[in-house]
DNA sequence: CTTGACCTTCCAGTCACTGGAACCCTTATT
DNA sequence: AATAAGGGTTCCAGTGACTGGAAGGTCAAG
């Protein structure tokens, strides 16, 4: 199939599909007119790189994840330490939000926001 | 005092104290041989925008809120409304991640994580 | 007079795409 | 046969907010 069709099928768009090619993360194959042409391994890498990538790994960890899945004699061990470490990130990542959020939150609350200039949001970011 | 000093008191590193300034964000003075020369009101500025920057603030958000902070005749109504979109946003993001989280932990949990190639992890990514 | 700690500018790289220009291929319709 | 629409191709540039590094100028201390 086409660029399109593979893109329609996957989620990924065609611009992320040749940007996978220019790193090397999938290698279709090309027609006599030059057209990329997948095969549905392609079409099955890319859904799978989908779906890595809406877990939020890196290109790099879906790199090696796509080389672990097709890698019969695997140690599933190796799997769960690049899941877990991504999983620490995600939960890092959640707390500072969490943090960001509840300072936020408490100032948006206590700021009027009418016409006046008093504001504490202004006063808390401009305290030394 | 020299952009080190500032840094240190501010907590923003020289090279981004830099680049604020190229993109006018600040606009120290210079000293005759040509180092910058901050007064207090640039350190001042730095350190509201290091505190914008740390809630997650946009550089354009901080653009604004900067001239909001300037500007004696403000309506704190616009400073609330810009926060409450962060907060928004924050909030967004916050609920993507916990979706990414609440997968990724299942799969975790049911990869024994051993020398065995089975891995439900790689077996979800792979489904259609 | 030299060392080391500052400071300067400028260029390139990060991450994972995304937009756009300029052009080619295929199919259907006039 | 010409044309228009809707694919596809390549290549270049831009995103956000820095960050690293090279090559070089300035200053105070020993």
């Amino acid at each position: 199939m086409n660029i399109g069709e593979v893109a329609d099928r996957t989620g990924v768009p065609p611009k992320t599909i040749r940007y996978y090619e220019d790193i090397g993360l999938v290698t279709p194959m090309r027609s006599a007119n030059g057209y990329r042409h997948f095969r549905d391994s392609d079409a099955h890498k890319l859904n799978f790189l989908g779906r890595a990538r809406a877990l939020g790994f890196t290109i790099e960890d879906c790199r090696t994840l796509l080389a672990l899945y097709e890698d019969d004699s695997r140690e599933s061990a190796k799997v769960k330490q690049l899941a877990q470490a991504h999983l620490d990130e995600i939960d890092a990542k959640i707390a500072g939000l969490q943090a960001m959020r509840a300072t936020l939150a408490h100032l948006v609350e206590c700021c009027a926001g009418d016409d006046r200039p008093d504001c504490p949001i202004l006063e808390d970011l401009g305290r030394n």
